[in-house]
DNA sequence: ATACAAGTTCAAGTGAACTTGAAGTCAAGA
DNA sequence: TCTTGACTTCAAGTTCACTTGAACTTGTAT
């Protein structure tokens, strides 16, 4: 029929809770139009744009880099073509390194076995090239590293 | 002199900060004794728990978590010879397992690049495995897993 | 004697990503 | 007419992993 689709079919296509999608609306991330009675409708093409949303964070973007990456692309639309390819060869770069990394400490998991070790201001493993210091208050930022996990400050 | 070491001692070599350290032991990851003034001296040992914990939570795993495994090693302890072995080899699973994740969403980003797709409902990628409505309230409990990794942005 | 650093406790704040709840609107069906 | 269900807004709550700040004590140096 039209091509509008509710929040809550948005919702049941996605998996993606509509509070979340209200949620997402707010930090324009998406956008709607609204039904005579209020109701949002959108357009289909937000369901690529959600999609987005939930590959970048299973990759582990934050939701302002996601809204930075979308930003990028013309009004209102999903990512498709041309655009997509380039935001997802960001992508393929960011997971890339992740796995990287993953398979340093897996290595380095396995040679700890073996010779014992894990006193951090001498493993390898816990100082990966960067030694950074931390920023900032709040959780976590360090971790899994806005670059960096600083085992050894100074 | 003494194989007690300060709290800041610790947050130097581990480069945990010293907030940090007392969050850990009010949560029963780590422990110490008091000195005559009333300050926590931690034994030796106490780096290879927190090395672990860094570990740990470099791969992925919450404190939670963490807290269950520690909590099969023998007091006071740091993980070593064979427990160490035997808390790494899931460590190795997790690892293995949040790459294969890692290489499916990056097969799965080119191949989306060539069919034009992405629509949740229809994309393998989306649904790995699990399909698993999400659960509780808290933020991202179902992202990246039951547990989330933290990616580093770039 | 005084200053200062390093430690203590406890309560409250932080950021991300949502969820929950309360209170209200609106259209369609029994 | 009444009820149900889907939707709305807005404020406040939740989890995790900490950090910050206030108020206080101790030990060492000048």
């Amino acid at each position: 029929m039209d091509n509008l689709i509710a929040i809550s079919e948005v919702s049941r296509r996605s998996g993606v809770a509509a509070s979340a999608l209200r949620f997402y609306e707010e930090l324009g991330l998406i956008t709607s139009q609204r039904s005579g009675a209020g109701h949002r409708r959108y357009p289909r093409a937000v369901l690529r744009r959600v999609a987005f949303i939930v590959f970048a964070q299973r990759i582990g973007m934050s939701l302002d880099e996601v809204a930075a990456e979308l930003a990028k692309l013309p009004e209102g639309r999903g990512p498709e073509g041309e655009d997509w390819s380039q935001l997802s060869g960001a992508w393929t770069a960011r997971i890339d390194e992740r796995i990287a990394e993953l398979q340093r400490l897996r290595v380095g998991l396995t040679a700890c076995i073996g010779c014992g070790c894990l006193s951090l201001d001498r493993c390898q493993l816990a100082n990966p090239g960067d030694r950074a210091a931390r920023f900032g208050p709040g959780p976590r930022h360090w971790i899994g590293a806005p670059r960096t996990i600083n085992l050894t400050p100074s």
